[in-house]
DNA sequence: GATAACAAAATTGTCGACAATGTTAGCCTT
DNA sequence: AAGGCTAACATTGTCGACAATTTTGTTATC
């Protein structure tokens, strides 16, 4: 049996071109199969995805909203580049929005979501353990855990900032730093006494454990970066 | 002498025009010209601003990601709807972020910025005083306070969720619920000391009491919403 | 050989027309 | 008279063509 991740879904086939054609370049995007700081070229993307120009621009301008693409007038988008101090500023945004999605978790959670995650949690150890979805859980599987939470909290707007905009860019960097927290045993941990805290309806240490964990990832990303 | 509010920009008369058509349609939603829950008809907005259909729809579709509308395929789009849950949520997700830019600010502001900030809060102060300028308190000035610490944050990340995105939200319930903090002196002295916080460099306390201040104002916003 | 001005090509921005879908009004049936 | 079907209308979605701007390549000059 396997658990799959809330927020991959698969191929929307969205009855606008705009729409469905928006979804497959994110995810080109994400994965790096068009590469960061790549020009966007419109006639050849349109052509790609055998659309016209039109609904493609459209896509774009969603893709500019999303930060996933910079544009400039009459010169035209670029895939946005990467870089470790915008890295470290989407870590403080996160410690900053999962820590008040998981205080009000704490509150909204009902104990069936939360031995549900319990459960999740559960299937993450085995993965760990048989070390063959290790790339599987580093890459996809923490996030989980912390979308999980952010939809637990009730609270549409951190959804909607978290899920539908920031964790675009968090699986970017994701994929293509491979970054993945080379702590999954001290990361599981820490989710499992989040999740406590939630049980324990403690929404102060909830709120800290949470962003004492991103806070942990931030700098161990941090002294990654700087010995290399 | 006035001290204009940063985000307020005029008439950007950029070089495309659905970027130009986009910032006149954000204003005028902003501010209650097309109001809330109404449908935009794209022949009518596009013979109003007088462009084709083409750039129109290019600007809805940043508008969409700005959640200033919502919109549904081959049905159209409509303005949002204000609803207080919304509003309150909100005002978590400023808490949250806004806390940890007075946190970051508490770092990076340079004494320098720190005393035109204290500049500000006089001329608001006299503005309160004089009762002329309570309006344009209670409107703007509030909220140019709060966007000066985002900025200083030094965080462009945080820079661009509060600024560019959700303050066009804030700003949209300020103007159409008629909602001003009716606690302007307290909100001032409130603002006096988490200036004096960074001023002191404590990340701590700075970040504490911003969350406190938005905190209060939720629930003064919470209360009359409920006595009403 | 390097640089500046110019011309050609490619790309982005804009428009109007057509196709597809949703809405509405009128008619028929019961 | 109420409800459902149908056809006309309006709106959204898509496309190809043209205009404006930037980029590229060429030539002439120093």
């Amino acid at each position: 049996m396997t658990i799959e991740p809330l927020y991959v879904s698969e191929s929307h086939q969205s009855s606008t071109l705009a729409d469905r054609v928006c979804h497959e370049i994110i995810t080109a995007i994400v994965k790096g199969e068009i590469p960061a700081g790549a020009k966007i070229s419109e006639p050849e993307l349109a052509k790609t995805h055998g659309i016209s120009r039109g609904p493609l621009r459209e896509a774009i301008r969603r893709l500019e909203g999303l930060r996933l693409v910079e544009r400039k007038p009459h010169i035209g988008a670029r895939v946005v580049q990467l870089s470790a101090k915008e890295l470290l500023e989407i870590y403080r945004v996160r410690e900053a929005l999962e820590g008040m999605a998981c205080r009000l978790a704490a509150t909204a959670m009902s104990q069936e979501e939360i031995t549900q995650l319990r459960n999740v949690l559960d299937h993450h150890q085995s993965g760990i353990e048989q070390q063959e979805g290790q790339a599987y859980f580093q890459k996809e599987g923490d996030l989980d855990f912390h979308y999980r939470i952010v939809m637990a909290s009730g609270n549409s707007k951190l959804q909607e900032l978290l899920a539908a905009d920031l964790y675009h860019l968090v699986r970017m960097y994701r994929y293509q730093f491979s970054l993945s927290s080379s702590r999954p045993t001290m990361a599981l941990r820490e989710h499992h006494q989040i999740l406590d805290a939630i049980e324990a309806r403690d929404e102060e240490l909830a709120e800290l454990l949470m962003r004492r964990h991103i806070s942990a990832s931030r700098r161990n990303i941090e002294s990654k970066l700087n010995q290399s």
